[in-house]
DNA sequence: CACCTTGAAA
DNA sequence: CCTCTTTCAAGGTG
C-alpha cells in the first residue's frame, strides 16, 4: 500500500483515498482538513487507511469519483448532478467526516509554492472557482472573474464563482484570447488548472459566435460561417421540424413532407449565394440588418461605416461564406434550446448601426442625465463590440435599473418595445423615458388595458404589460388592432422589466411573438423558486452583469442594510396546538405566536422611537389585520379601495405621526411605495428567495443612506422550532449569496419592561389562541374578522367570500357571540378535523373550558 | 363607470 | 412534486 500511494501521488485514485484516509483521524483532522495537504507521507494516517477502507463499494465510488476527472468535454453540470448523487451516496454509506465534504474534499490537490498570494481555489470536478475576498488583489481577481465567469455567491471573505458557456462567450466578444484567460485564471490559482477546466474554456471560447439567430425582412435565420455545424444541427430531429425548407436548391434542403405548405412563404430565399431575397420585394437592401451578407448593401454598409467607424474588416469577416436556414417564428424557443443542449448555443448581435432598413429613431439621453459606474460597466458588456448583445442585467432595486433600460434604447436608437409586470410601472416607465432621454411625448405610447396609442412617426416606443402581449384569450378589437401592429413589425429593441417572470407558462411566449433584434432583461432578483430560471439563458441570453450589493452599498448608491432574525419562541398553547394542527393550519398558528406579537410591538416602537418609518410585511391577511388593529395602525392588502391605499400612503409619507404600516403582499409589486428606513416580515410566502429580496429593496432606497453611519433595518419575526425556520433560512439564500449577513436575535432587550406590551398575561394569549382555532375554521376563509371583533371594510374579498360561504358563517358568528367557540369550531369539523375534535374533547381544550367558564362569569358578573 | 368573471403568477 | 392563497390585468355587462 504505502509504495502504490508514493508512486502516484498525483493521479486521480489516490487522492480520494487519502481524503477518506483524513476521516477517521477525525481528532487529528478536524481543525484544517484541507489545509494539511502536503502530509509528507505520515505512517499514522497510513494504518488509519487501511481500517476505513472497509468495503469494495467504497473504492468504486471512489473511483467513479475519479472517473468524472477524466472525460474532458464532459458536460460540466452534468459532472455536477453526478457528484451530488455521490455525495448522497456517501453520506448514506459512512458517518466519515468527509460526507462533510464529498467530493469537494480537495486535500490532494498540489498546492503551488506561493499559492499564499495567489486568491483563487478551482475545483477541478465543476470548474466552480472560489475567490479570497481578503486577499490584497482580491479587486482585480474579481474584475476578471467577472469577465470571465458568473457570481454564484458573494458573501463578505469567500466570493464563489462557475465558469458557464455564456459568460465565457462574453469574455471573448469583449476581446479577452482563449489562452489569456487559462494563463490569468491559472496565475491566480492555488493550484495548478485541471485539465478538464482548461479544455472546457478552450472549447467553449472557440465556438463562440459560430451560430447566431439573425432577424431579416421579419423571419428568424440560424447562421453560421460554418456549414458543417449547421449540418449537425438540422441532424437533430427538433430542430429540423422547425425548419422553414426554402421551395428550391437550398443547399440544406431536407426532405420533410411536413414543411411542404411552408415552402410557398419561403419565395425570398436568403440562403447566401442567391441573393435575390433583398433584391425582390424590400426598396432598401436587407445586408444591413444583423451580418452583411450580400452586395447591394454593402455601399450603404460603407458609407455608415465611415460615419460610426467600425472596423471594415468586421463587415468583410463572414461575408460570401455565411449560410443559413429560416425557421419558424413559433419554434424559435425550441430551436434555441435544442442549440443550447446540443452545445452550440446561438448568439444574438445586433450590429444596430449597420442595420439600414429599420427606422432610426431619434432619441437621446439629456445632457443632464449622469450615468452611474456601475450602470455604465453594465451597458458596457452589453455593447462591448459595437454590436447589441442580448442579455440579462441584475441590479439591485433602487439601483437604477429603469435608467439602464433607457440608455440601452439611446444608444440602439430603434422601436423599442418595453414590457412590465404591471401598469403601474408601465406609467413609470413612461415617465422616466420622458425624464432621462429627450423624447417626446408622440414618439413614447402606452399600451394597456385602458389606453391604446400608436406613436407617430416611422419608429418610436411602446410600453405595455406582459399580459396583454401574452393574452390568448379573445381580445377587444382595438386591443387586437394594436397587436397586429406591435406584431407586424421588426423591433430594434425591446426592454424585458422583471425578466424573472418572463419563463411562466404565459409570458414565456412574448419573445417569440415579438420579433426584436436585441433583447435586454432587467431584474433585481434572477431567481424563480422553480427551475425555469435557467431557461432565460436561451430565451433572452446569458447574464451581463450583476452588480455586487455590498460594492453599490459600500459605496452610497444603495443603502446598507442590517439584517436580522428574531427568534420568537412559540407559548406553550400555541406550541400544542400547532404539533396537532395540519400544516397548513400550522401556519396561522406561528404567525399569531404571542410572543411574535410582543417581539413586533417592540421592533415597532423601538424604531419609531429613533425616528424609522417602519413597514411590516405580512403575507398573510387575516394575521395581517388582526396585528395591524391591535397595535392601532394602518393596513392596506389587496381588497383596500384605491381611496383608502392612496390616503395611508400619504400619511405614512407625510403623517409625522404615522411612522408604520401594514402591508401585506400587494406592497411586493405594483405599489409605489414611499421609502422607508426599517422593515419587518411578520409572515411571508414559504421559501420565496424573490420575495425576501424584493422587500429588501424597499429600504435600499433610504435617501439618508449617505448619512454617516446610517443603516437600514431589516427583521425577519421567526416562530421558533416551526416550519417557519426552514423557509426563513430558504428564503434568506439569495441575500447571503449577494454578501448579506443575517444576526440572529434570540433576546430582546427590554421587551417584558414595556408598559403597554399586547397579550402579556396567559389569559389573554388564550383568547387570542381561541380566536386563531376559530380563524382557522371559518374566519380565516372569508376574511370573516367580524368573528374576532376585527371590522374588514374589505369590499372585494368580503363579498366575493361572503357569497361562498354565507351560510357557513352565519353559524360561526353566532357561535362566536354565544362564547361558545368550541363548539362551532367541533360541529364544522366534519370531515378533516374529525379526529382533532375527538382529542379536543377528550383533554385538549379542558384548561380553554375552564377559562371560558371563568371568563364568562366575568361577563355575567 | 362600477362591478363581475376569468385566467394567470408566485 | 404538488397545492394553496392572494393578487392583479383584462375584458365583458348593465
Amino acid at each position: 500500500m504505502p509504495p502504490k500511494r508514493s508512486a502516484e501521488g498525483s493521479s486521480a485514485p489516490t487522492p480520494t483515498k487519502r481524503q477518506r484516509r483524513g476521516l477517521p483521524a477525525q481528532s487529528a483532522g478536524l481543525d484544517n482538513p484541507q489545509y494539511d495537504v502536503p502530509l509528507s507521507d505520515d505512517e499514522p494516517l497510513e494504518d488509519l487507511d487501511l481500517v476505513s477502507d472497509v468495503g469494495d463499494d467504497a473504492s468504486s465510488t471512489d473511483n467513479i469519483a475519479a472517473d468524472s476527472l477524466i472525460p474532458r468535454g464532459a458536460k460540466l453540470n452534468l459532472s455536477a448532478l453526478a457528484r451530488k448523487a455521490r455525495q448522497y451516496e456517501r453520506g448514506a454509506r459512512a458517518d466519515l467526516v468527509s460526507h462533510m465534504f464529498g467530493d469537494q474534499d480537495f486535500a490532494y490537490l498540489q498546492l503551488k509554492g506561493d499559492h499564499t498570494s495567489r486568491p483563487l481555489w478551482i475545483d477541478p470536478v465543476d470548474g466552480h472557482i472560489i475567490l479570497e475576498g481578503f486577499s490584497p488583489i482580491a479587486e482585480q481577481a474579481q474584475d476578471f472573474l467577472v469577465a470571465i465567469s458568473e457570481p454564484v455567491s458573494r458573501p463578505s471573505f469567500i466570493h464563489e464563482y462557475k465558469l458557464t458557456a455564456y459568460s465565457l462567450y462574453a469574455a471573448v466578444s469583449v476581446g479577452l484570447e482563449t489562452e489569456d484567460i487559462i494563463e490569468v485564471l491559472n496565475r491566480l490559482s492555488k493550484v495548478p488548472l485541471p485539465e478538464n477546466v482548461i479544455s472546457y474554456i478552450r472549447s467553449c471560447t472557440m465556438s463562440y459566435g459560430k451560430v447566431k439567430l439573425v432577424l431579416k425582412h421579419n423571419k428568424y435565420f440560424v447562421e453560421s460561417t460554418h456549414p458543417e455545424i449547421l449540418q449537425t444541427l438540422l441532424r437533430d430531429q427538433e430542430i429540423r421540424s422547425a425548419r422553414v425548407v426554402p421551395g428550391s436548391g437550398g443547399a440544406y434542403e431536407v426532405a420533410n413532407g411536413a414543411n411542404g405548405g411552408k415552402t410557398k412563404k419561403l419565395l425570398h430565399s436568403t440562403e447566401t449565394g442567391s441573393g435575390k431575397g433583398s433584391k425582390a420585394g424590400t426598396p432598401a437592401p436587407g445586408s444591413g440588418a444583423a451580418t452583411p451578407m450580400q452586395k447591394p448593401g454593402q455601399a450603404e454598409a460603407d458609407l455608415f461605416t465611415s460615419v460610426v467607424g467600425v472596423d471594415q474588416d468586421e463587415i468583410e469577416e463572414d461575408d460570401e461564406n455565411t449560410v443559413s436556414f429560416q425557421i419558424m417564428d413559433d419554434k424559435i424557443d425550441d430551436v434555441k434550446k435544442r442549440c443550447h443542449d446540443l452545445d452550440f448555443p446561438v448568439l444574438e448581435e445586433y450590429d444596430f448601426r449597420n442595420d439600414t432598413v429599420n427606422a432610426n429613431l431619434d432619441i437621446d439621453l439629456k445632457p443632464i442625465t449622469v450615468i452611474r459606474p456601475y450602470q455604465e460597466k453594465s451597458l458596457s458588456k452589453m455593447f462591448g463590440n459595437g454590436r447589441a448583445r442580448s442579455g440579462i442585467i441584475v441590479l439591485p432595486c433602487g439601483a437604477g435599473k429603469t435608467l439602464v433600460g433607457i440608455t440601452a434604447a439611446c444608444t440602439i436608437k430603434k422601436s423599442t418595445l418595453v414590457l412590465c409586470t404591471s401598469t403601474v410601472s408601465v406609467m413609470q416607465w413612461k415617465q422616466q423615458f420622458m425624464q432621462w432621454s429627450n423624447i417626446t411625448d408622440r414618439q413614447i405610447s402606452v399600451f394597456t388595458a385602458e389606453q391604446k396609442e400608436k406613436f407617430s412617426g416611422a419608429a418610436g416606443i411602446v410600453v405595455s404589460t406582459y399580459s396583454m402581449v401574452a393574452n390568448t384569450r379573445n381580445r377587444s378589437y382595438e386591443s387586437q388592432k394594436m397587436m397586429d401592429f406591435l406584431t407586424s413589425r421588426e423591433w430594434g429593441f425591446i426592454l424585458l422589466d422583471e425578466v424573472h417572470v418572463v419563463p411562466a407558462q404565459m409570458f414565456r411566449r412574448v419573445v417569440t411573438t415579438i420579433k426584436a433584434h436585441a433583447k435586454l432583461g432587467l431584474t433585481a432578483t434572477l431567481v424563480r423558486e422553480d427551475n425555469k430560471i435557467d431557461d432565460l439563458n436561451y430565451m433572452i441570453g446569458p447574464k451581463l452583469y450583476e452588480a455586487n450589493w455590498m460594492d453599490l452599498a459600500a459605496k452610497g448608491h444603495i443603502a446598507n442594510v442590517q439584517c436580522a432574525e428574531v427568534w420568537c419562541p412559540m407559548t406553550p398553547e400555541f406550541y400544542r396546538e400547532y404539533l396537532r394542527e395540519k400544516p397548513r393550519r400550522r401556519m396561522l398558528l406561528y404567525c399569531m405566536n404571542p410572543n411574535k406579537f410582543q417581539a413586533c410591538q417592540f421592533l415597532i416602537d423601538y424604531h419609531e422611537r429613533r425616528g424609522d418609518k417602519i413597514i411590516v410585511f405580512s403575507d398573510n391577511v387575516f394575521a395581517l389585520e388582526a396585528y395591524a388593529k391591535k397595535l392601532s395602525k394602518p393596513f392596506i392588502h389587496g381588497a383596500t379601495a384605491q381611496v383608502e391605499r392612496m390616503r395611508v400612503l400619504q400619511n405614512f409619507q407625510h403623517n409625522p405621526v404615522v411612522n408604520t404600516i401594514f402591508l401585506s403582499k400587494v406592497g411586493d409589486t405594483s405599489i409605489d411605495l414611499p421609502e422607508a428606513t426599517c422593515l419587518i416580515q411578520i409572515s411571508s410566502h414559504f421559501g420565496s428567495r424573490r420575495q425576501e429580496a424584493q422587500r429588501l429593496g424597499r429600504i435600499l432606497r433610504a435617501k439618508r443612506r449617505n448619512d454617516e453611519g446610517f443603516n437600514a433595518f431589516f427583521y425577519s419575526l421567526v416562530s421558533k422550532d416551526t416550519q417557519e425556520m426552514y423557509y426563513s433560512t430558504k428564503r434568506q439564500q439569495f441575500l447571503i449569496d449577494q454578501g448579506y449577513a443575517f444576526k440572529v436575535i434570540t433576546q430582546l432587550e427590554g421587551l417584558h419592561q414595556m408598559s403597554n406590551l399586547v397579550y402579556k398575561t396567559p389569559s389573554e394569549q388564550i383568547e387570542l389562541l381561541q380566536s386563531v382555532l376559530i380563524a382557522n375554521e371559518s374566519a380565516l376563509d372569508f376574511s370573516g374578522s367580524d368573528l374576532m371583533g376585527l371590522q374588514g371594510e374589505q369590499g372585494q374579498k368580503a363579498r366575493k367570500s361572503a357569497q361562498k360561504y354565507e351560510a357557513k358563517r352565519a353559524v360561526g358568528s353566532l357561535g362566536a357571540l354565544s362564547g361558545a367557540q368550541h363548539m362551532s369550531y367541533i360541529e364544522r369539523n366534519k370531515t378533516a378535523n374529525r379526529q382533532l375534535a375527538r382529542e379536543a374533547n377528550s383533554n385538549r381544550h379542558k384548561l380553554f373550558k375552564k377559562r371560558d367558564v371563568a371568563k364568562k362569569q366575568a361577563n355575567a358578573g
